[in-house]
DNA sequence: GGAGTCGATACCGTTGAGGTATGGACGACA
DNA sequence: TGTCGTCCATACCTCAACGGTATCGACTCC
């Protein structure tokens, strides 16, 4: 009855992308009248129109909407069902660890240690991502994460909480705002803020790839950035830095999939723990 | 390369469930030798032996215990996304509410009056369930639903939470303990629990399918009954309720599918926490 | 009205899912 | 120890359905 196969979940979810039948069976590498038949069948199954057809094109129905979002986490599911199972079996272990560069608020060394000096570690992989760490874990391709709170969209994911990170703007020397002790978001509405090629859509502005280019464009003073307090101990040439008071402050937490009941991972949380608390008490010693 | 179809998983499921070829291609309506066939491909599609086979059973590798699980979640949500799909195209809508009878700590009318007087509400059906209402959500059985934090796994759910309530312990009304005024969890410790028919694993102690048989077997002193206070509003004849100090509380929540962008689910998230809020203050006016 | 685009239909070959019959390994038991 | 029973694997067959090519029908745009 709902018996679906997980092939025709990708091949609704290719035609929802593309709303175009002959792109998407290209891209699945079929021919376009099976796709057609497939979608018309699943339809029939699901009995439920997904796909308004003209003969210029497709639509979404409002259900097709709906299934768009659901298979695309279903398919997720199952990925990440297929990789940890071939991680479980596989005997080289290793922690595949999601996280930006430089985003660790300086934390990552002493995790590290922390990690590696409990019994039974197995070496940390890192998977430097400017994007959706998150789905990352989602889908299995790592096993834990070091994100931002409420910047990352932590759903499906369980986390704990390593510190808070006040937001600083990141400005040209000669910029006007740089005269002020602080500034407010409000200031910021008319500056132009980069972009990273991931975000789910594309506004107008920048894109850039790595954090040197978006120092570049700041220093350059074509754009401004919003960044983690972090950032000043690698302070850029010709960049300064500016308080936003009323930024919501960034936390950065460890993140790992839901249910996971790996040892490992339980190890990294643990270390990561640690070392915020350590912080904190070295930080009020000092 | 990992393109697994959810009918394998499914197959996998029905043998790890089974440890039994046999049964478990019954239990699927195949026979024995495709169902064989299938597991070995999937094993070979995958890289990972899943299996141990004796000739006197079967056991499951580390890698199939992983799949198993993850299969599960893959599994649920595959049908989560064929019935939202399905109740999103078909246009009679409604909005399925999954909870325990007597579970709603005496909010729920509140909670409807709250819920039917804003715009364009939909009727409300009731899912009553003893066990696990947490997977009715997360399978697309039901869209929201009232229950209990952490006596609940609300992983893969986003919750409100409406209120605590302490715990209190069903006595018969000639029991040791009634002549207290109040018990701890050690005084509980030899007693005899009754257990719902859907826990994960039955162990001793008698089984009760709903509240009537619950209060039943406490009246005739047969076992003893954590429940809510809320329980106190419709004593039982026979029954003696003394608070246990130590219990912990348990937090009602209303609790909905992680994404759920439902208006209807807003609109009654919305209402539950209004409903709780009023209870709040006309407490406090009391 | 002709050309072009896009999805649906017709028809065909081949893959593979599922069935039956049987083999082979192993434990139980006399 | 030989026999029987259990349980999974293998061999072989059938047929549904997946995917491909050719073509149609509807609609848009010059």
């Amino acid at each position: 009855m709902d018996d679906i196969e997980t092939r025709e979940l990708r091949y609704f979810v290719a035609v929802a992308e593309d709303l175009h039948f002959g792109r998407a069976a290209a891209r699945l590498g079929i021919a376009q009248p099976p796709l057609s038949r497939a979608i018309r069948r699943l339809e029939h199954r699901m009995g439920v129109v997904l796909l308004e057809r003209t003969s210029r094109g497709t639509r979404l129905t409002a259900a097709g909407e709906v299934l768009l979002g659901e298979a695309r986490v279903a398919l997720d599911a199952v990925s990440a069902a297929v990789r940890r199972t071939r991680r479980a079996g596989s005997p080289q272990r290793s922690l595949v660890l999601a996280m930006k560069p430089g985003g660790d608020g300086g934390l990552l060394p002493r995790i590290l240690a922390a990690y590696e000096s409990q019994p039974d570690t197995v070496p940390v992989q890192f998977a430097f991502s400017l994007g959706e760490r998150a789905a990352m874990l989602r889908s299995g391709r790592a096993d834990v994460g070091l994100l931002h709170h409420p910047q990352n969209d932590l759903r499906g994911l369980a986390s704990e909480p390593l510190g808070v990170e006040r937001r600083v703007v990141a400005l040209a020397e000669g910029h006007p705002l740089a005269a002020r002790d602080s500034v407010c978001l409000a200031d910021l509405a008319g500056e132009t803020m980069p972009q990273w090629p991931e975000a789910a859509e594309l506004g107008p502005g920048p894109v850039v790839r790595d954090a040197g280019e978006l120092m570049q464009l700041v220093a350059l003073g074509r754009a401004v950035a919003l960044v983690g307090e972090t950032a000043l101990d690698r302070p850029h040439r010709g960049v300064t830095y500016r308080p936003v008071r009323d930024a919501p402050p960034a936390m950065l937490v460890v993140a790992w999939p839901e249910g996971s009941r790996s040892r490992q991972v339980a190890a990294f949380v643990r270390a990561a723990r640690t070392a915020a608390d350590d912080r904190v008490r070295d930080r009020a010693l000092a």
